[in-house]
DNA sequence: ATAAACTGTAACTGAAATAGTTACTTATGG
DNA sequence: CCATAAGTAACTATTTCAGTTACAGTTTAT
C-alpha cells in the first residue's frame, strides 16, 4: 500500500471534520508531508468525485460528499492502487520448465485474490468510521492546524 | 508482499514435483534468483516444519508435508510476512491536533484489518492449489531445471 | 580422520521504488 | 491585472530490496 493512500484517507477526515476550504500548504502541515504531493492526491480524488477544488484566492479543498458514504475502497481505487503488490516475479516464461514458466502467472492470480479481498474489507470503512477510530478515549475537540 | 513469499511458494512447489532432494543451487536456477536469497528462505520454512534441509553431500531440501495441506498462510506466516504494510506514517503523534496525531494508529487498524483479510483468504489456498494453476491447459509434465 | 559438499548467516554492493523539492503553467476572484 | 492556489513535471534524496561474496558449522563418503 502506496503512502498516497494514508495521504488521502487523512486528508479526507480533516477536510471532514474542519467542514471547510483548506489550501494544500495547511493539509501538509497536518499531514506532514510537502504541498504538491497533497495536490498530487488530491487531483486523484477531485476527478473521483470525492472532493471540491478551487484555485485562486481563499481557494483549497472542501469535501462534497458525506462521509458516513464514502469508503476506504472508493479513496483506493480513485488512486489506482493495488493493495497487493507483486514487486518481484519468481522463474522464467522461457523455460521449457512448467514450475518456471508459469509460476509468475500463478502468483498474479494470488495477489489479485488478495488484492480483492483486501478491496472487499475497506468496501466496508467509512472516512467516518476512521475518525471514530481517532483517539476514541480521549477528550474530543483538538482540532488545530499545528 | 516481499518477494521472499514468491520465493517461497515456488520452492515449495517445485520441491513437492520433484519429490526429492534438491539443493540450493538448482532451487535458485528454477526460481531465477541467487543460492543465498533461497538458503535464507528455505531456512525459515524449514524452522516452521514446512521442509527438511540437510547439509553435506547430497544435501539439500525436500518436503516434509503433504502440498494439499500446506496454506500459503502458513508460508507468510513462517516467513514472518505482512501482507499489507505501512511503509509510511501521516501525522505527528506529538502534534495537539486529533486528527494528525491519531491518524497513524488509526491506519494501523485499517492495515491490520486488510492483512486479517489477506490472511484468510491465503488460508484457502494449498500448494497442490497453486500446482493446479501452472499452465492449466498446456500438456503437462514438462519438469526441467533449465 | 579427513575431505568434500551443502546449509546458515552476516556484511557489503547495486538497483529500484518512493518521498521530498523546486519550479513552472493554468485557473480563479477581487 | 494582480495575487493566490491548484495542477504538473523534472529532479534529488532516501529507503528498501535483491544480488553478491565470504565464511563458519554440519553431515556424508571414503
Amino acid at each position: 500500500m502506496t503512502g498516497e493512500f494514508a495521504v488521502a484517507v487523512h486528508a479526507l477526515v480533516y477536510l471532514d471534520m474542519r467542514a471547510e476550504v483548506v489550501d494544500s500548504e495547511a493539509l501538509a502541515k497536518n499531514i506532514c508531508t510537502n504541498p504538491a504531493r497533497v495536490r498530487k492526491v488530491m487531483a486523484k480524488l477531485r476527478h473521483a468525485g470525492l472532493v471540491d477544488a478551487r484555485p485562486g484566492a481563499e481557494g483549497g479543498y472542501r469535501t462534497v460528499r458525506d462521509a458516513r458514504s464514502v469508503t476506504l475502497r472508493q479513496v483506493a481505487e480513485a488512486l489506482g492502487e493495488h493493495p497487493v503488490s507483486a514487486a518481484w516475479r519468481s522463474g522464467d516464461p522461457e523455460m521449457r520448465c512448467m514450475v518456471s514458466s508459469g509460476m509468475a502467472r500463478a502468483m498474479d492470480g494470488v495477489y489479485e485474490a488478495m488484492g480483492d479481498a483486501c478491496m472487499e474489507r475497506l468496501s466496508r470503512i467509512s472516512i467516518s468510521d476512521v475518525e471514530a477510530r481517532l483517539a476514541p478515549r480521549s477528550a474530543c475537540g483538538l482540532l488545530k492546524t499545528e
